[in-house]
DNA sequence: CTATCTGCAAAACATTTGCTGAGCA
DNA sequence: TGCTCAGCAAATGTTTTGCAGATAG
């Protein structure tokens, strides 16, 4: 795998951000540094690198993919208004007893678990609506 | 609200099914039915049972979102080849503590919880796949 | 030198929407 | 009869891909 001036800076981008940037996102912060860059490099960027497990991909925040340069076992919480993802740094006491008795057919790989929330701009704009009715 | 040919039967197909079709799923069952039924139609009547609360959506499943005619409280199976959705039957022991003391400028609204697997066909398919390499 | 990568543009794909005519209540 | 809804097609928004030229190693 090549280290490309376009890779290195995706990555650099990535990691140097606490939020976690939609494709777009990323590509916009690129672009002040890298300011011909096509968004199809960014794509195809974080594909590999998601690939890789340099970074990972999270697609359970709406419609956009969002990307975590961290990817480390943490929680995510979402902001169900715009779908917005922070971590949580706080640990949180999760029992999951009798997985193992689920009766299926799939093959059990896991519990994916994330907190759900609303963002303080989601917030905002839920009151300001909420004034004009 | 009317009570249209259409959303008389997406809702009788989605209610009849287990498993938790994708819109287009859902248009084509309903086309061996309504004929002339328009994909446009079948999303808008989604939409519009989604937000009566009469079947839900998941949109955490891939890049398709999947409908569930059932939409009182249970845990979802999600297939992480294909994302097809099951119902888990069995009760699940989770204990969620401290959820409330999560540190963030977010309004904390709840935990979503969704088990991980590998559905039947998606785990002949890993075997063929490493089969041939 | 050459296999991998980039930029560009077009394609793919799911979903939404504007418009006009149809049909439920 | 009036207002909601259907069908159709075009638009939208995100992501992927084909191609020809550029470049890291």
């Amino acid at each position: 795998m090549r280290l490309t001036k376009q890779r290195q800076v995706i990555l650099e981008q990535l990691r140097m951000t606490k939020s976690h940037p939609t494709a777009i996102e990323v590509y916009d912060r690129v672009r002040e540094i890298i300011p011909n860059i096509s968004l199809g490099t960014v794509y195809r960027n974080l594909d590999v690198l998601c690939r890789q497990g340099t970074i990972s991909r999270i697609d359970t925040c709406g419609d956009q993919k969002r990307f975590d340069g961290t990817p480390e076992d943490h929680l995510h919480l979402i902001c169900s208004g715009c779908g917005r993802v922070q971590d949580v740094e706080s640990e949180l006491d999760i029992n999951v007893d009798n997985l193992m008795n689920i009766d299926s057919e799939f093959t059990i790989t896991g519990v994916r678990i994330e907190i759900m929330g609303v963002c303080p701009a989601c917030s905002t704009d839920r009151k300001n609506q909420a004034g004009t009715n």
